[in-house]
DNA sequence: GCGCCACAGTGGTCGGACCACCTCCGTGGT
DNA sequence: ACCACGGAGGTGGTCCGACCACTGTGGCGC
């Protein structure tokens, strides 16, 4: 539409010299991205709304379709965006599981002291969601941790033990009643994750133990006792912890 | 190197031809993202280490460059991998800080029921800050924790109060010893986070409480007192989630 | 009335071109 | 011999235009 030559100061000239107060910091692609969670942070784009098209919003915020691209892509990895196929671009729900999916990848990258530091906040979280649990649970939930914990004990592939293990603190954490509390844990018990320190554990005969100590929650939840839920946690994480914290060099 | 018109199959002939088990799953991109993602779990890629360029990461992956872009966007925003315009792209340090700075967007995004949970996690890790902090900090540490505490008093602008409220509660983090633990705390107190919750909390004179708070957490950690700075500290935390909790619905 | 298919619209991918920036090294001076 | 300057090459950043794969919907035929 315009004289090609003119884009050699399209950033630098065009955009600057209307804004006194303006930030044209950074990249293209970054304002973007700022623009985007902007509108959503002021209420202009609700949750599971649809956007305008890729070519229309970069036509918008006059940028190129593959910046803007790039900034939905950004977006989307943040879960704050859903692109299907064929069909348009969403506002997630933006509940907690969506934003905080991403915190899986903390655990997965972590190395050294930051998996110590990593199992500390989660034995914080995991032993208050514990107790939360104890205090709220339903009885059919509870059933169903129970059910987990049993199927847990009934095999011996890895792999379901694993599934299940991981379902056992899903449904305790979810049980706390506190979603983004139980997202991080989700984050912070990644599957990566966990498998990676189980690996070396449950070859050392903790296993037996790992069984007395998710035995011990599960009293402690039928029971209704936040107080011994929270030390039961605890306790389970610590265990992990302590292993890891000799492994590792600590 | 191969005949244009192959294209057409590019996704779903060649890709998925070749794996029974192989994850053609997804977009290229996605893939790309899974790629780089786990050659720095393996270990391939150091933290501070340089990647090849885009376009020859492209080539190596069999994509374009395009798709490589936003795959890097991604990683980029992550906090996994870094960008400098005309050096290259690199692996971040991986800490913590790095790699949970997206955690502040969940606080700017989230509302209604959601920042009650965002505070109540704030609130256990807050306090386990203190708790940690108290038995740890060095002297010179908590005289910066002082200096903070006194000019955040001395003055009346509120923009300056914010910066060293933030910053005696950053402090504080950082003197518990676990850094992961301190970068979420730093997201859950992103700047446009706590901007939002005091521009309400402040008019209702609860500003005075605030200082006495505040007070209370410098004498408990001058004290050495682990339990008196976990009371302290989730008692300040506390407050603001009760004040929330009758605003938005609770 | 129901099911099928063609069509238009959307995101996904690609290749190439150019610009802004950084890095490094060679040149020139002192 | 040393340092300051400057250009060349390489890198990420941006843009464009084209095409493919998928989805949704409408109309057509049965």
């Amino acid at each position: 539409m315009d004289e090609t030559g003119a884009r050699t100061g399209a950033q630098g000239g065009a955009q600057q010299a209307g804004a006194g107060a303006g930030r044209s910091r950074g990249t293209v692609t970054q304002r973007a991205i700022e623009r985007i969670k902007a509108m959503i942070g002021q209420g202009l784009l609700e949750p599971g709304q649809r956007l305008p098209t890729e070519r229309d919003l970069a036509a918008e915020l006059g940028i190129s379709r593959s910046s803007m691209r790039e900034a939905i892509r950004a977006l989307t990895v943040m879960g704050v965006l859903e692109a299907r196929h064929g069909s348009g671009i969403y506002v997630t729900r933006l509940e907690a599981g969506d934003l905080l999916e991403t915190f899986g990848v903390v655990a997965d990258l972590s190395r050294g002291p930051r998996l110590v530091e990593l199992l500390e906040v989660r034995r914080v979280l995991e032993s208050t969601a514990a107790a939360l649990a104890a205090a709220r649970i339903t009885p059919d939930r509870l059933a169903e941790v129970e059910r987990h914990l049993t199927a847990m004990n009934a095999t011996d592939d890895p792999e379901e033990i694993l599934a299940h293990d991981l379902a056992f603190h899903r449904e305790i954490a979810a049980a706390a009643g506190n979603d983004t509390m139980a997202a991080i844990l989700e984050g912070l018990s990644s599957r990566t994750f966990r498998a990676r320190v189980r690996r070396g554990c449950q070859e050392e005969g903790a296993f037996a133990r790992t069984r007395r100590e998710h035995a011990a929650i599960h009293r402690a939840l039928a029971a209704r006792d936040p107080d011994a839920a929270r030390a039961a946690a605890a306790a389970h994480v610590a265990e992990v912890e302590e292993w890891l914290r000799g492994q590792a060099g600590g």
